[in-house]
Parts: structure tokens; sequence; C-alpha cells
DNA sequence: ATATATTTTTAGATTACTCTAAATTTTGTT
DNA sequence: AACAAAATTTAGAGTAATCTAAAAATATAT
């Protein structure tokens, strides 16, 4: 069982890895989680002899396949807590980063089942970051305009092509929001705009040219 | 600002003097803690010179009135996740011990006060035991039989009248106990029997002998 | 009241995590 | 390729929380 600071390692090189897909650098670690290279150094050769971390010095650090499911599993509490803040709680999607910095790390594996269950199996966070599932994989397609998808259909929204500002504004005045259930209702196939289902059961009208904006996944 | 030891330490020694009303022993401590005495003698000391324990060597410790404020806003954490586990997660209330413990060290003012709003400002956890309010403050109300209790309102069993052993088993088997939560749904004018929905939605109907031997707490 | 038992504290050591400073390895430049 | 710069590791030390063993204080019993 890891310690709530070789978890908070864990978590670091696990996300750094994903951006550089290359191996990790000491460096690197220090600077995101505030501490001196020399604490890294010594955390590393800890998780390392543990098995969470393929390491050798001078060359860089990556998660090993325990590592990577390990790392999963507290970002899955991480964003299951964010969802929690926002939507039950009523936080603001930029205020509850800190709060689940600690949440994620309370350990009970089947609260965590039932606070998936209790928020409704939520695929992404506040933030459009898919959460991983009970084995720890990240299952959500590809992000895809609201345009392409057809009649009959219910998506959910992922992330936006142009965050203009104008347009976030009037994402929402239209009350949709990251992580909003879409069924798509109609499809005029005259100006390809759309009458859609929002989750509040509320059916709006958009234009193609917010369709062609809005990212959905399936 | 505590660590998580220091709050685990306040708290057992809040919790030993108010069953005790006395200066609380150093073993006892170390035995509800799970530590050796000598690990009690140290972190005393912390506490001590924190200003949030009054101590004298040999002597005994209790908290101050700055020990006793935090000690309460930890217990509030503590029970306000315990509702939060039992009525919103579907555990037990026997389950649930070990999760608030953990949860009751998470630090964030507004997430408590948005729990506690979330929660419904719940005034006891699911064990029966009170919730203390944002300023610390215990506030129990008296206990009255249920009998004189409107219809529509809800109501906690705190107590018994009559503690007879023929009275305590009828409540076991209609599923009363310390803590339940009572609803009055409908009181009859003619015999004073009554119609009541218990916190496991069950609905059933009382005499008024039940009822007058009842204690509740509004 | 004095010896004995119990409780509590102190002393010294251990583990986990962190740091600074110095040594070492790698990288980049000419 | 050789040297300087940067990155990394090691060495040594500090803090927090814990422990065991020994010493000191308090309580108990005859």
């Amino acid at each position: 069982m890891l310690s709530h600071a070789e978890e908070n390692y864990l978590k670091a090189i696990y996300h750094l890895s994903q951006a550089d897909k290359s191996d990790v650098s000491t460096n690197a670690i220090a600077e995101v989680l505030n501490t001196k290279p020399a604490s890294v150094s010594d955390m590393i050769k800890k998780l390392s002899d543990k098995g969470f971390v393929n390491y050798q010095k001078y060359k860089g650090v990556n998660v090993s396949v325990k590592g990577r499911k390990e790392a999963l599993q507290i970002i899955r509490k991480h964003r299951l807590w964010e969802v929690f803040l926002v939507d039950k709680l009523q936080f603001n999607w930029d205020e509850v980063h800190d709060i689940a910095e600690q949440l994620e790390h309370i350990k009970s594996h089947i609260l965590t089942q039932k606070l998936d269950k209790f928020l409704g199996y939520p695929r992404i966070d506040p933030h459009g970051d898919p959460i991983p599932d009970e084995r720890g994989e990240i299952v959500i397609g590809k992000k895809v305009p609201l345009s392409e998808i057809e009649e009959g259909k219910t998506v959910l929204v992922t992330g936006v092509e142009d965050s203009d500002s104008e347009f976030l504004a009037h994402l929402d005045k239209i009350k949709i929001a990251l992580g909003t259930k879409i069924l798509v209702q109609e499809k005029s196939a005259f100006d390809g705009s759309m009458q859609i289902e929002l989750s509040n059961q509320q059916s709006i009208f958009i234009s193609k040219q917010v369709a062609d904006n809005l990212l959905v996944t399936e």
C-alpha cells in the first residue's frame, strides 16, 4: 500500500509521461510537485523498489504496468470527487482541484464504487477529462463535432473546438456544459441545424455553427 | 494548523474528557489510539505548547477552549460525512466509521459548509450522535414524548420514558432504536394512536402507549 | 509509613519525507 | 574531443511520529 506522498509522486510521473510520451526527468517531477530534485531521486528509488516505476539512474523514470494501474485508480478517485463537488455541492469547476487532491487519497474500494454509482457513472469530470473505470481503463471514444452525430443518438459533451469567449457565453446561456448529455432529435438536411434534448429534458434548437464547434463523445 | 496525528490525539482527548469529566490519563489515550504511553507523552507536550490542551506533568490532560473548538470541528466533519455515507451512498450505519475517520481530516471550510447544506443541515449522525453546528456548538433540543409531536414533523428518537424490557423488546420488533428518525404522518384525535414513517421508509402504526413512552427530540 | 506496583516521563533509536551542499553523470558547444 | 553547463545523485542533516527500555513520580497495600 502506498503512502500519501508516494501516491502523489506516482500520479505526477504518470501525468508527465502521458504528456511527453518519453521518460520523465527528475527536474520535471520536482517542479510539478514543488519539491527539490534530491527528494525526487529518493522517492523514485522507493517507488522503483516497490515495482511501481521503471528507473535507471540518470536515465529518467516511467510508470510500470502495476504503477499505471495504481495511478489510474487515484485519478479515478480524483475525478469522481470533482464530479461530486461540482454536481452535488455546487462548486464551480475551477474551485475543486485542491479539495479533490485531498479526497483522492481516501482509501476504500467500496466507497469509490458507491460514489461512482451515486454520481450516475459519469465518464468525464467537470474539466472534460475522462474518468477511468473500475478496472482502471479509460473508455471514451474520439471527440467529434456534434454536427457529425446521427439522429436518435445520445452523446456526451467533452470539449469545444473553438474556446472563444462569446461562444462559451452562448453555451452557458443555452445550458450546455462539459458533461451535458445530448440526444439528437432532428437534424436539418437543409442547413445542418439541430433540435436536441438536454439532460434536463429541455429541447432546444441549435445552429450548424454551434454544432460544428461542440465536441462530443458517443 | 494541526497535523493528521495531532487531530486524532485532540479528538481522543476530547472524547475521553467528555466521558469521564475528569483529567484524561496518558494510558487511556494510548489505549484508544493504539499507541504507546511514551508516544502520548510526546504528543501531549506538543499540543500543550500549541495551546490546544492544558497539561501538567503526571497530572493528566484536558482540552483548552481553543482545543475544544477545534475538536468539535473535527467531530462535526466526521458526523457530517457519516450522514453522507449512509443517506446518500447507502452504507449501513455500522460500516461508515473507518471511512469517516479518513474524511474528517479533509481541510476546507467551504466544503464542510456545502456538505452540511447538501445533507439538509442534519443535527444527528447515523448513530444518533449530535452534529456540532458551524460555531462548534451542539444544540440538542429537549426530550419530549412522541405523543406530543404534531403531524408532519420529523423527530429523532433520543430515549425512552420507561425502560421496561417488554417495551424495549417491542421497540426492537418494530425496528425503532435510539437514533431512529420518525416522521409523524397521522395522529388520531380519538385514541392518540399514530401512523409514523421510519428512516427506512417503512410506515407503521403505533399505539398512544408506545408514543407516550418514546422520547424524541425535534 | 514504607515497600511495592503502577503510571508517566525521558532518553535514545527508527522510519518516512524533506532539505542543502557536494559529487557525479550527462548534455551541449565550439 | 574537450570543456562548460545542466541535470542528477549521494551524503549528511532536520522534523514528525513512532517505538523500546530505563528512570522518575505517583498510587496502593499491608
